[in-house]
DNA sequence: CGTCATCATTACAACGATGTAATCTGTGAG
DNA sequence: CTCACAGATTACATCGTTGTAATGATGACG
């Protein structure tokens, strides 16, 4: 049987308060006690029980994340920042994915796991934000990403914009012809959705003419979803100038396809993601993508949370993060690792 | 406010104790009864404090998981396997990060105690168990991978044999001067010495001498850190005949290196990994590599943590995961993605 | 020497849910 | 009409911690 505050007063031969004082040390505890209670707690080994002192405080000192896939390297990393700077704040992290299904982001606002968590950091999928809709009682929420509706603190990359920037980047590279893959499929992706916009905007700007077969969907957003969805495309089509993947997990599963078709990248096809995860560093060649600070984005998700707990009322908060092109070997010879 | 049992019972004319029984069906209510609190609990939309439950019932139905870094894909490939068996059982699963530090090892283990997880899944890197030398109370562990010592319940893949298998077929493969990358630096971490071992004691089986400069330390287990390495190691060192890189991650730093040396895989030099991560089979060339049922792995440690919380004086239980060699284009020409 | 201010410590209640044991309701047998 | 009995429902206590308010101790000062 674990030891609690009472066990240590009566060892102590204090009350079990006084014990409480000593943990929290808010409350001024005189030097004798003080000594007194430590010497008991560190012989019965005592460790508070989270759950009560959930139950008085009504925190518990935990934040939920919740991500559509903790498998796909993004959101690994994404995860691992939030992780580490909930860890510094003294915060645990309980993670939920929502395997891209809007009624489990849905789930996890309403009714899931209130009054364990503090507070839910939400990556979702969806453009429907009935999800967030929510009537009274929103537990403090921050979004991250692709997200429309103003409802809730977020933080976020400008996709549309990142994605008119590639594709323009492209077309000033002298591609004409650039397929988008991951093109949205009407499933409601806002990712993909706005991204797709971005890249329609850049091609009206550049005077390109807009060919919908160059729009590849993927069922997922995978490596190997994209692979199948670029083979299926290199079967039925002539291979274009680039390829804009619209993560790089997709590029990935993109340069795999074409170096086993013999495709030469960048020589005689170009290849871009979005993200700049680790991988895409070392995959040959190197990635081109979209970048962005991913620990800034962790961070400023759990500032903003922390800051909502602190005033439920205050107006709500938007955090742009700034991006940037960087270009590697697989849209160029210029290109550098690191 | 949120509606608490004692709201819903007001509203439905009933007791608090009728509300939870028609809330956990463990006691039978009657028909008219039942749908009076259903409908209470509708309206105020209700949701269970799981603090006090947690504090009543002495378990949270929260467990956690204890992963180096949660950044690596396979670390996130594990995660997400074990969070989609935990919500199957309707356990969540808290994440913690242990950064390669034995102390955040130790100490995840009494945090442990404080009730707030009712169980812990960790995967430790270090040899040296003090971490898991037990007082009395230790809650329910299961240990994942390369650990030693038999303290805990495991579940985890002989790495031993596999670097042994792997590096025999390196060399039945024709190869002679097989490097290895991810070698033991000692730091004390379980998988590297395994894996050393495992290397060496195939190369002494085949008669190759054992070349000590062919081993490769990396102070970071990244593509990355794998990378930074391998120029080095290519600045000073002719390029062998193979690598076998002990991750799947270490090896994609590896193969982007030997692609900006315009050294061909397989032709120059052939590549192997370990883990057979999703992004391994889309490397370029696609990665020959150590593979095992990443799944398998999270159900089977979630049935032992299931099985300990049940019966927590049965004797330690280690299960052995098979594994396979699956050789890809790293190695040769005839292999396969998929 | 008594009184009051100051500070440390204590008793008690409460957070919300639920197991236990007691109470109540309704049924059917005698 | 009474009594026993099964089943549904209830009152109460409890899990461990901590805020509140009351109590106790210490010392200063008139």
């Amino acid at each position: 049987m674990r030891a609690t505050v009472k066990d240590v007063a009566a060892r102590a031969g204090v009350s079990p308060k006084t014990v409480s004082n000593v943990v929290n040390g808010l409350v001024p505890v005189s030097e004798r006690t003080r000594s007194k209670v430590e010497a008991a707690l560190a012989e019965l080994d005592y460790v508070p029980n989270l759950s009560a002192r959930g139950l008085r405080n009504g925190r518990s000192g935990v934040i939920g994340l919740a991500l559509p896939d903790l498998s796909t390297p993004y959101s690994a990393e994404v995860a691992h920042h939030i992780v580490e700077a909930a860890h510094d704040q003294g915060w645990s992290v309980q993670i939920e994915e929502t395997g891209f299904d809007p009624q489990r982001e849905h789930d996890l606002l309403s009714k899931a796991r209130t009054n364990l968590i503090d507070g839910l950091i939400l990556n979702p999928v969806v453009l429907d934000e009935s999800a967030i809709r929510v009537g009274g009682t929103l537990p403090p929420v921050v979004l991250l990403g692709d997200v429309v509706q103003h409802l809730a603190d977020r933080v976020w990359v400008d996709s549309l914009a990142a994605a008119k920037d590639m594709t323009l980047a492209l077309a000033r590279n002298g591609r004409r012809r650039i397929a988008v893959v991951g093109a949205d499929q009407g499933r409601g992706s806002a990712t993909s959705l706005l991204r797709s916009r971005g890249y329609r905007e850049a091609l009206s700007e550049m005077g390109i003419p807009h060919d919908p077969r160059l729009e590849i969907g993927c069922d997922y957003w995978t490596p190997r979803g994209s692979a199948e969805a670029l083979r299926a495309f290199l079967a039925d089509n002539e291979l274009p100038d680039a390829f804009f993947c619209f993560t790089d997990s997709l590029a990935i599963g993109a340069l795999s396809v074409l170096a086993d078709a013999g495709h030469r990248v960048p020589e005689d096809v170009v290849v871009a993601g979005f993200d700049d995860i680790e991988d895409g560093q070392f995959a040959v060649p190197a990635l081109t993508t979209v970048s962005f600070d991913k620990k800034a984005l962790a961070v400023n998700a759990l500032r903003l949370l922390t800051e909502r707990m602190g005033s439920p009322k205050r107006a709500v908060v938007d955090v742009s993060l700034p991006y940037r092109i960087v270009e590697r070997g697989s849209t160029g010879p210029g290109g550098s690792r690191g």
